[in-house]
DNA sequence: GAAATGCGTGGGAGCGCTCCCACAGGAATG
DNA sequence: CATTCCTGTGGGAGCGCTCCCACGCATTTC
């Protein structure tokens, strides 16, 4: 059953056919009508591949998964994203495939990014996660191949989508230092990632205008290291009052470690986290932090590569989406007077009553 | 650049091009090595649309999330099933499209796979879960359309992979009530999973050959509800003293409740988990539980499909994937002849040693 | 009333492959 | 020496669309 098939039963040409189904709009009312009715009788879908053979669009793009990723694959966020990228493919009549790299070969994923985009099988790809890095991203630069990068880049120009990690990140840490705290230590995500430096660099700011001393450490988002540094800052000498983890899971890693040691969140510790993706678990722990709206950014990044593909020739665009800091008891019990200082440039606010709970 | 140019180049046709692409045997070694040559240095990589167009086959797979899965979808067991599916498709030089569901409209999911299905946009799909209604199923299944299911079928002769959640869930159960426990208690999963009524199955004729009282509630993989259902349960009279939860997720909100009323475990109460996703989290908190192979599960569903895909005809296969009993704190401290006495159909057996803590 | 414009339609060419058949030329066979 | 076979190769047809040009006919314009 293809298009001549259905042009001799709805007694047209195959170019009438063709042009009802693109919604070409120069087609009489009377044959869209004839035509629509044996599209439907028949359950007609025209041919995927003719129709990207002919008109060099496959409507199919990637979505390409950095090994980096791929570890934190089981983390809250990853999944969010995909699922944002999916409806704005629904939105936008468009199917998703699923690119990852392996974590044996880390050539791999170019590997298959170039065969994807040389063998037309993708019309863009979006990349989840922004790399300081970027060989990679090199490659589709130099090919005029369609791309959109959930995170923003530092060393090209590019169109990305991205929240304030910077500025999350200090306003985290003002939050954080506002209980008179003397030391902060930050448990930060692995320096490959873009969004990890522009934490650091958020926290650095914020630490250092308190007049604060602030220490950094790679805890990789991964909950059992981040308990383990953890353990070692908060019993070793000068320990830290203070602890910013650059994710949820490391902050849950945080809390293990001081109710180990016997340390009273938020009296002794103020723990901020970054994330906020399971709200019902992080109110449950009183975990304050920085709600990002993941699945916004997969949303949004998918429309932006839709609109890339249709006009190359437009400049980069650069979207920056909102966060919110969430405050509730991990940092200190705080008063209304304080919450509305830290309200500017914050989107929203939310208030936890209750102590400090461990799920 | 096409298969004509790369021919002229290479002084041949292009059908011995195309046979060199296809490593087709029937080639002479001269020209297939001036082929690769040519393909090589220009970096060819040919049309996948004109490929499938021509050959009927996409080299594409489904990956079909349904809705009652995309609530799960932050659940730790999908992204791994996923990563499972990638690691097989890259084995067998195939791609993964995702297919999801809307929440909102249960249909969409049904047309759009109709759709990819008739448009030839795919060779086949993977079911992310099976479903136990089965008319969504049955629209592949009246069509030959190759698919294969995570998860068995039970009104339906279908191509599956699955654990034996019934079995796996008699010796959860089994282990649960080891200590002298009087009361049973189950938080399942919905009703609209196969999975979820293999457990529920499993759990009763456990509790039944102990000849101990047993109760089934749906807490639909969801902690909070979970939570809640296990306060309820814990303060009203008659409480259980042995809860077997379906998901590690559940048996946090039942590890919660606990804490929240002052009952000890595994004292007073016996705690039992299923899939042991993250076994440090789980580890940490000393749940005992079920370990499912879910990455396995995946990559074994591709394996399947690619099978089915290359040959339509050949009977229904189905696979039972191993499942691991985890000996933990949670529903008792063990000795050394119980943990041998569990052993029996069971692959491997961990064991924690240590108190119950909580992440 | 002739020319210009518009809309709706049909059909050819072509997208870049695969598959099949034909055929050349050397090796094996009678 | 003629016939069969086998191996490697080339080219035509066709997959099912889109895109473009051409054409018929009704309507508008001078």
């Amino acid at each position: 059953m293809n298009l001549e098939d259905i042009a001799k039963l709805a007694g047209v040409s195959r170019s009438t056919v063709s042009r009802v189904i693109n919604n070409d709009p120069r087609v009489s009312d009377r044959a869209r009508i004839r035509v629509q009715a044996v599209i439907a009788e028949h359950n007609f879908h025209p041919n995927a591949a003719a129709r990207s053979l002919a008109s060099r669009r496959t409507r199919v793009i990637g979505l390409v998964i950095p090994a980096i990723a791929s570890k934190i694959f089981s983390d809250p966020w990853f999944p969010i994203v995909i699922q944002g990228c999916m409806d704005g493919c629904q939105e936008q009549d468009l199917s998703l495939m699923l690119l990852m790299e392996s974590e044996t070969d880390p050539h791999a994923a170019n590997r298959l990014i170039e065969r994807m985009l040389r063998g037309r099988q993708l019309d863009g790809v979006v990349l989840a996660t922004s790399l300081a890095d970027t060989t990679g991203t090199r490659l589709l630069q130099e090919s005029d191949f369609p791309f959109v990068v959930i995170g923003r880049t530092t060393t090209i120009d590019a169109t990305w989508v991205d929240i304030d990690n910077r500025h999350a990140a200090y306003l985290a840490t003002q939050h954080l230092l506002s209980h008179n705290r003397r030391k902060a230590a930050m448990l930060a995500g692995p320096a490959t990632l873009v969004s990890s430096l522009d934490r650091i660099d958020g926290f650095r700011a914020a630490a250092s205008d308190a007049g604060i001393p602030a220490t950094v450490h790679d805890a990789d988002y991964d909950q059992r290291r981040a308990h383990d540094i953890a353990v070692s800052l908060l019993s070793g000498p000068d320990a830290p009052d203070a602890i910013f983890a650059a994710s949820d899971t490391m902050a849950v890693g945080v809390i293990q470690a001081a109710r180990r040691l016997g340390i009273e969140i938020p009296r002794s510790l103020g723990v901020m986290g970054f994330d906020d993706i399971r709200p019902d678990r992080t109110a449950a722990l009183g975990i304050s932090n920085i709600r990002q709206p993941a699945r916004e950014e997969g949303r949004r990044a998918v429309d932006l590569l839709h609109a890339r593909i249709a006009d190359p020739a437009h400049p980069h665009q650069q979207v920056w989406l909102p966060t919110e800091l969430i405050v509730r008891t991990s940092c200190g019990y705080h008063n209304n007077t304080e919450a509305e200082r830290l309200d500017a440039g914050v989107e929203r606010k939310e208030v936890a009553i209750g102590n400090l709970d461990v799920d």
